[in-house]
DNA sequence: TAGATTGTTAATCGATTAACAATC
DNA sequence: TAGATTGTTAATCGATTAACAATC
């Protein structure tokens, strides 16, 4: 990998902030604006750009909003959709069914799966849902390579098992369960508990602080 | 902070793999059989247990899984319980509402906030709706300290201000946006877009190891 | 010209991994 | 006793930040 992940991690912000400035006719900007819109380091802001930008910013000046914006996208690969289905038509896997925010990041959710009669045969937000014996035909019909997890903790592992046996390359898990796969599986843990922890801890020792015998 | 952000993340996942075995009647265990279900490093694993643990492992036999437990239940402060407040009823913000295992993490999300009339005055799995006009008053009522925020990118900044005016001293963000707040405010940002990034290029390096010319 | 800003090299910081003595 | 496993020190790796020459 060419990127770092931390780098990788902060490119979809960049390319949030400079939406909004193009939007407001900002035609120009620099990595002091950036960073300082996102609490970053300048630095860090023109290193990561490096990474991505084909054209070079200008001293004095800056970049260029909307160049910035399309090198952005292109190394992002917005423009280059991906399909995906998703395995759990419960409360979290209804709410990312229903949000079509992410088409903006190159993600197209097809379809959904589920084990409950209750929801098989029907469809949300347009996407229908079908049984789950019907994972390997979907996926291997429309060469699907990304699936989502929104099972419950204790199905996950399964689940995975049957995506990766139907064909799926890289995993987006947001069951709170480490999953096992083999090596050439990309897999991504969406970890809200550890999410939680780091909040938390936050929040004691802020408290801390501020209780601190002078 | 005495434990670096790295080693919090991955202390809920040691929890989950814990409960596991102990639910399985398994009474040690060693740093090696929890790297090696976590796909992680047996070094990191007891480095890691050292800054939570209270009793020391035992060459040759490990950790007894009940005491490690337990220490990891209070380091994460799991029987501390904090009330939080979530502001967006939306799509997502319904399936936090509906969903009852951040219990188990200590979090008890005890009401709603929302603009729209349709859902105001409803209640959502047994949480209460409430207009956003009175946020100051349910937060001061019940000293509430966390909030997340379910809201649509553009009015996420808007509802961290009010939720800080009003006396909240950790966000929770799942909005698309950053997000500033003072200082002596504890945020977390849940960056769905940068997860999907990392999830996308991991992807595609790998298409790329496979189609190697050899 | 003077000053703001870039890109890059070097220094620092933090986290992971390797090596190994201690010990149950 | 022998071997597995711990806890810790040292080495390595990776990412961030500081310093600074180049330049628009």
């Amino acid at each position: 990998m060419e990127v770092s992940k931390a780098t990788l991690n902060r490119l979809p912000a960049y390319l949030r902030f400079l939406y909004e400035l193009d939007r407001q006719g900002v035609t120009r900007v620099s990595s002091t604006t950036i960073a300082g819109g996102l609490d970053l380091n300048p630095v860090q802001v023109r290193k990561d750009i490096a990474v991505v930008s084909t054209v070079a910013g200008k001293p004095k000046t800056g970049y260029i909003t909307k160049e910035l914006i399309a090198d952005l996208e292109n190394f992002l690969g917005y423009h280059n959709t991906r399909d995906a289905i998703l395995v759990g038509a419960g409360g979290l896997g209804h709410a990312i069914l229903g949000y079509d925010g992410f088409a903006k990041y190159g993600l197209n959710v097809v379809a959904a799966f589920d084990i409950d009669g209750g929801v098989v045969g029907t469809s949300i937000n347009g996407k229908p849902v079908y049984d789950m014996s019907r994972l390997p035909e979907i996926v291997g019909r429309f060469n699907i390579q990304l699936g989502i997890i929104t099972v419950p903790s204790q199905a996950a592992q399964e689940v995975a098992d049957r995506m990766v046996a139907a064909g799926i390359k890289a995993i987006w898990n947001f069951a709170a369960k480490h999953l096992n796969v083999p090596a050439n599986i990309a897999m991504k843990h969406e970890d809200l508990a550890a999410s939680l922890a780091l909040l938390r801890m936050q929040l004691v020792s802020m408290d801390d602080a501020n209780n601190q015998p002078q």
